[in-house]
DNA sequence: CAGTATCCATAAAGATACTG
DNA sequence: CAGTATCTTTATGGATACTG
């Protein structure tokens, strides 16, 4: 019953490209503190001390998860003053940031469904007030079960010319 | 622009209940061969040699992480015998380890439009062969961008004979 | 094939002190 | 507040050898 099996994904598409983007993603952000960082940033934290605090991290591990997900695209340090204060740097969520929150919320769903904890927290989907969770989705609109979802290694993309 | 802010989640939130789910998560999940794995195990390999070989990992890592992700409920040690052969143990996934996989196709979306490489593998809806991705959608059917995603905490459930 | 055990290198995190 | 630097402990993983 559980068991899911059969050649929908093609087994080879991983080694014809050679590498995992599963496994590249996990490199870049794949701590623990990374990810509750990113939460954080999500939440609205900006200030390196904040982030320190609410993720429970000392200041050099804040130090060095900043920096490095600085440098992977997923958050942009931006200046800021306050005033009668020296310029202070403060980090915010990029495009690409904002594009790894599903990763965040997936966690957060399948943690709040599946591992002991009161439950009580739950993804909202703010304007209709009804309970929001991760779904694979198709271009064509359509729910994706997992039996239902492939992968495929695309052609290279050509110009329209021929 | 990239800056997103305001009190749609409700920060107190996670004090309240104590403990975050995507930390818990990380927690059971969170390495970078466990995900694999579980990218493994979706694919369909079972047997602990292929684990070892398709992920990367020595035996003794294999070993470890297949043992959590039992003990964490992912995957379930079935037994079975081939013809001749003696029992053999093989490792499915379970129920909460089908759920988990919104996680690991959440990482290889990111990972496929953010990270250089040649961006040629795709998630297929195969019934429509359309492209897929990880979505957030709520129980009213739509679809929630991330700036209307908040999170609450429902009330403790209670009968409902008053 | 399916593991367990051991030894070693590395990396990540906590504690703490110090700087602007 | 916003970091950097150092030192230590622990966690993770690779290499390798051994068992059924």
């Amino acid at each position: 019953m559980p068991v899911l099996q059969g050649p929908l994904v093609d087994r080879d598409a991983w080694s014809a490209v050679g590498e995992c983007p599963i496994e590249k993603t996990m490199a870049v952000a794949g701590q623990k503190s990374a990810m509750l960082i990113m939460r954080e940033a999500y939440y609205g934290t900006t200030r390196f001390d904040d982030f320190a605090k609410r993720v429970g991290i000392t200041k050099a591990a804040t130090s060095a998860r900043l920096s490095e997900l600085v440098e992977a695209g997923l958050l942009t340090k931006q200046p800021y003053r306050e005033p009668g204060q020296r310029a202070r740097d403060e980090y915010v969520l990029t495009q690409a940031g904002v594009d790894f929150m599903p990763v965040v919320w997936a966690m957060f769903e399948w943690g709040r469904s599946h591992l002991p904890n009161n439950g009580r927290l739950r993804l909202t989907h703010v304007p209709c007030g009804a309970d929001a969770h991760v779904e694979i989705v198709c271009d064509n609109g359509h729910s994706v079960p997992l039996e239902e979802l492939g992968m495929r290694l695309v052609p290279q993309k050509r110009p329209e010319s021929g």
